[in-house]
RNA sequence: GAGGCUGUAGCUCAGUCGGUAGAGCAACGGACUUUUAAUCCGUAGGUCUUGGGUUCGAGCCCCAACAGCCUCACCA
């Protein structure tokens, strides 16, 4: 046992012997200190009696409870920052003014321990907004040192192993995930006021489709049978479309065997809607009002910040381009053009031997324009072979009726006017598998979801949004690990 | 999977040319009833990530492993 631990375990002992329950009780009717705060006009000064140093003052009763983030000790005065998860306010607590009792239990004190106070709420001589503590109530011992009151955490790694010590400690981060669940609620609350309905999937696929990734692979015993963790949500909300669910949505975990980077993490939450009756379109237009309605929920203006100097202007509606159109513009080449786009691709040192037009100018695509797309904007009607669960254009096939949205050089969501033809998806789904390892292809074959698109999938359009880029994005926030609370991280060692 | 950077007290960080391991905060003891990262006096706290190697001598140089971060690849 450290020193820290022992004089910690010796004051616990301490408060056990004063009769005190060191690891607290209910504790009702506090206020939060936020609301405290909000108080202070409740304060009131009387003028200075003759021959007096302070004036008196009267301010409201209040109980708050928090962790103590700061002691300065005068003795037989002690001064305590408190805070809780709506903010922190001074403590005084006077030995004279709570009683030898409560002294007793006071000095007993450490940082990081959480306490209940009731007292006035009143201004000390320099003007701090401070609660005079008239009675205490300890709550919980914390047996570990805090970290250092002023630089607080920086260590990336332990940031994110003790996500506990972060959101305490580190400015902005609790926050920040509050930030989160607000514009997640805003945006069921946006599906939920266009009528849509959330379902729960399965999280456990006998097929990994819906997306081209690698799935992590599990088995179920009783069946004696593999299992893929979902990849995606898509194949199965499709068939709740057949089934009669016009408006239908989930938001939930998938999970990717890929790397981790500062965009990516195995787990990670997707949104996916699907609209029957509807098509890319319609995803388009409400695409920007979730964006919109989440940022106007969590309280934010539509101009962003970004960084050290960038904004990001979510003022709708948002740019749209064609993806031709974007690819003549950065990669300086006729975009219908093969041969020259071939060229273009050798240039950068793109494989384009064997390997279909398409795949190649999307390549081309994504090297040359994807990280320039400070958006928002909508990059519309990509080449059909690439999207092989998307409708293609009336009037050309060549083209498929599918956006994605960028945002800062990231893709945030991704549409499709969504192929309903059960006779093209089984054909596009055994084209897509021709040379292609199983796992880096899109079109797995999935006979099942075929048989249901037989059944009659009304036309539709359907929506994907990466839900942790996007919360990225509107909380100014540099990588993924920042806006998921326990990112993947390799065991610890044991020491 | 490849490359670069980082790893020293509970936390935040110094550590010169290879020559006895340092500071601040936190802790402990003392003073202090209006402090604000309180202040002042004193005390204690280290397997320098781990394992090898070079050297009379390694926190420092070399090799390897482990972990984190960054870049790239895969991917959203």
């Amino acid at each position: 046992m450290g020193i820290h631990e022992e004089s910690r375990r010796e004051k616990l002992r301490k408060l056990t012997e004063l009769g005190v329950d060191p690891w607290g009780q209910r504790f009702d009717d506090h206020q939060a200190i936020g609301e405290i705060r909000a108080r202070e006009s409740e304060i009131i000064v009387e003028p200075i009696p003759e021959g007096a140093r302070d004036a008196p003052q009267s301010g409201p009763k209040v109980r708050a409870a928090g962790r103590i983030m700061l002691m300065r000790s005068k003795g037989k005065l002690m001064f305590l920052d408190l805070q809780d998860w709506s903010g922190r306010v001074q403590l005084m607590m006077g030995r004279k003014q709570v009683g030898e009792d409560a002294w007793a239990i006071a000095e007993c004190l450490d940082l990081a321990d959480l306490v209940g106070v009731d007292g006035e709420l009143k201004r000390t001589r320099t003007g701090e907004l401070t609660i005079f503590v008239e009675k205490l109530t300890f709550l919980t011992k914390c047996l570990e040192p805090p970290p250092e009151k002023y630089h607080g955490m920086t260590d990336a790694e332990l940031r994110q192993r003790m996500r506990y010590l972060d959101l305490t400690y580190s400015d902005g981060v609790l926050e920040r995930f509050l930030r989160r669940t607000k514009i997640v609620q805003s945006i069921r609350q946006t599906l939920g006021g266009e009528g849509f309905v959330e379902i729960e999937g399965p999280t456990l696929h006998a097929i990994a489709g819906g997306a081209a990734a690698r799935p992590f692979v599990t088995h179920h015993n009783a069946l004696d049978m593999q299992l893929y963790l979902r990849i995606a949500l898509e194949l199965h909300l499709k068939r709740l479309m057949v089934g009669g669910m016009e408006r239908v949505y989930e938001l939930g975990r998938v999970y990717r065997n890929e790397g981790i980077s500062p965009r990516h993490n195995p787990e990670f939450t997707m949104l996916e809607v699907y609209q029957a009756y509807g098509d890319y379109g319609s995803m388009m237009d409400l695409t920007e009002k979730l964006i919109v309605d989440a940022i106007d929920a969590a309280g934010l203006p539509r101009e962003l910040p970004w960084g050290e100097n960038a904004t990001i202007n979510f003022e709708p509606p948002f740019a749209r381009k064609t993806y031709d159109e974007l690819f003549a513009e950065h990669a300086g080449v006729d975009p219908n053009d093969a041969d020259a786009v071939s060229e273009r691709a050798t240039k950068l040192e793109i494989e384009t031997a064997g390997r279909h037009a398409d795949v190649i100018k999307n390549d081309v695509f994504e090297e040359l324009v994807e990280d320039k797309l400070m958006g928002p904007i909508f990059v519309t009607d990509y080449p059909a072979s690439i999207c092989p669960l998307t409708k293609r254009k009336a009037d050309n096939p060549q083209v498929a009726e599918r956006f994605e949205l960028f945002i800062q050089g990231m893709e945030v969501a991704n549409a499709y006017t969504e192929l309903n033809d059960p006779d093209l998806q089984e054909e596009l789904f055994r084209t897509q598998l021709k040379g292609l390892a199983e796992d880096d292809s899109m079109a797995k074959m999935d006979h099942d979801f075929i048989r249901a698109l037989r059944s009659g999938m009304p036309p539709a359009g359907g929506l994907g949004v990466g839900i942790d880029r996007l919360i990225m994005l509107l909380t100014d926030s540099r990588s993924i690990r920042d806006v998921i609370l326990f990112p993947l991280l390799r065991p610890e060692q044991e020491t």
